[in-house]
DNA sequence: TGGCCGCACCGCCTTACGTCA
DNA sequence: GTTGACGTAAGGCGGTGCGGC
């Protein structure tokens, strides 16, 4: 469909953009007519170089363009915030992109330190081994114990608060022995924030558990103020 | 020198028209 | 021909900077 251009300043169409409209208020807009392609494209162009124009500089452009300087300058208050809206638009997708990166990562490295926290786990049971082997209820055929619970309690917690000593006993202060750094006392309690703190985007961006149907209260149990627990962000 | 006023301009939000599917 | 969504020119408002008094 043809559109309806603008007409020079100096024809009818002038006389209903006045010079001042500021104060003139109610004063409702008669007619509307898009700039023509020819006057976009000049007008694009010299945005590209300066997104404020001079005083000058607008009424020279007003002139060639054969439209009212208010009209220019309003054309450049537009197009400053479309290019605003359009720049808001650009950091959203991509601080989209580097939080579902991010979380993406955080999610293997989640499973990852859950493998290793099983590692740990079986390694401290062979250590504890030798020491308290007639405790040791006797295990099925496939090594597991038939009563369902474990040598070091039935509770996640009573496991956990057991397994911390052995490595003392073992002499395994440090855990760097596995290459991770182990979480004691008033630290552990501390070593579950960062996961309930990730950082979501905004209310529309769903959190990690949410995003990927964890939850982190199973991950973290904070029932056990003792937990041993690897900081997972060192 | 500080305060007031008018003006121009800006950003932001809103309105209303033009265009298109 | 009608309608709803969308783009955009322009209105309106509050804020700021500047020059004159």
């Amino acid at each position: 469909m043809e559109r309806e251009y603008y007409p020079a300043a100096h024809e009818a169409i002038a006389d209903q953009v006045p010079q001042t409209p500021r104060k003139k208020k109610k004063n409702k807009m008669k007619t509307k007519r898009r700039f023509s392609d020819e006057q976009i494209r000049l007008l694009e162009s010299i945005f590209e170089s300066e997104t404020k124009l001079e005083p000058r500089k607008k009424l020279q452009l007003a002139r060639d363009l054969g439209l009212q300087p208010r009209q220019i300058a309003i054309w450049f208050q537009n197009r400053r915030a479309r290019g605003k809206s359009k720049q808001i638009e650009q950091d959203y997708r991509t601080l989209k992109a580097n939080y579902d990166s991010l979380a993406s990562r955080f999610e293997s490295l989640m499973k990852e330190k859950q493998s290793l926290i099983l590692q740990v786990q079986k390694l401290s049971e062979l250590l504890e081994e030798p020491h308290d082997i007639n405790k040791v209820s006797k295990p099925g055929p496939d090594g597991n114990r038939t009563d369902g619970g474990s040598e070091y309690g039935d509770t996640k917690c009573e496991r956990e608060a057991e397994a911390q000593p052995s490595f003392q006993q073992a002499g395994v202060e440090d855990m760097g022995f596995f290459g991770l750094q182990i979480e004691k006392d008033k630290d552990i309690e501390h070593a579950g924030q960062p996961l309930e703190e990730f950082p979501s985007m905004n209310d529309s961006l769903a959190s990690p558990e949410k995003l990927y149907g964890f939850d982190s209260a199973d991950m973290f149990d904070h029932s056990c103020s003792n937990s041993v627990w690897f900081n997972f962000w060192t």
